[in-house]
DNA sequence: AAAATTCATCAATCTATATTGATATATTAT
DNA sequence: ATAATATATCAATATAGATTGATGAATTTT
């Protein structure tokens, strides 16, 4: 169990990584089924470079992660990291 | 209950709101005991003027609730309001 | 009524970071 | 080996919004 300032720090850090507006399309959409970085772009109707810096963002928190498959890189979430972080925000607010 | 799309759109503000690094300590101030603007700014060392923008941005999304007393008017939070928007991003994501 | 205190507001500036453009890397296909 | 496809990376720019400085409004005190 971390101290308090660390968790606050924490869960700012989360809150700063999943409330940025692409980036919570991307979660949002990642939730159901994994997908590789070009259905992202195009269901989001976003360009390659900036889903794969979101998907770097999101990735280097730990909110998804990525298998290789073939020439395709496919990403899922992970909703209960997700849950993990919410509930740590609610404990201290 | 609203369509999908606002939802979304509300978590994103909602998460904006609170990951605002000074906003989010003022929440934290105010979980257990309300303040007044002045106390505010010494207990998290910030000018008044900044404190007060924060705490219109957090009134205005419905965070937080005021009562004048005499010349200082006391911020106090809805914990019960803000548990509400995090579930509503817990459904979501 | 004047001075002092408390808070809000507005415009200007600063800062963090999202976005874009160009290029590199890796894998597969021909 | 070359071309094609998919993704990552890096530097430059754009932008949203946090912060600052100055001022105003309201209340209380003297």
């Amino acid at each position: 169990m971390k101290n308090k300032k660390e968790n606050i720090n924490l869960s700012i850090d989360f809150l700063k990584t999943i409330s940025e507006r692409n980036r919570f399309r991307i979660l949002y959409l990642l939730r159901e089924n994994k997908r590789c970085v070009g259905e992202i772009c195009r269901e989001l109707d976003l360009p390659q470079n900036l889903v794969s810096h979101h998907l770097k963002v999101l990735k280097d928190f730990g909110l998804i992660s990525s298998e290789q498959e073939g020439v395709r890189i496919f990403y899922k979430t992970n909703p209960k990291i997700i849950k993990k972080y919410l509930k740590l925000v609610d404990k201290i607010l």
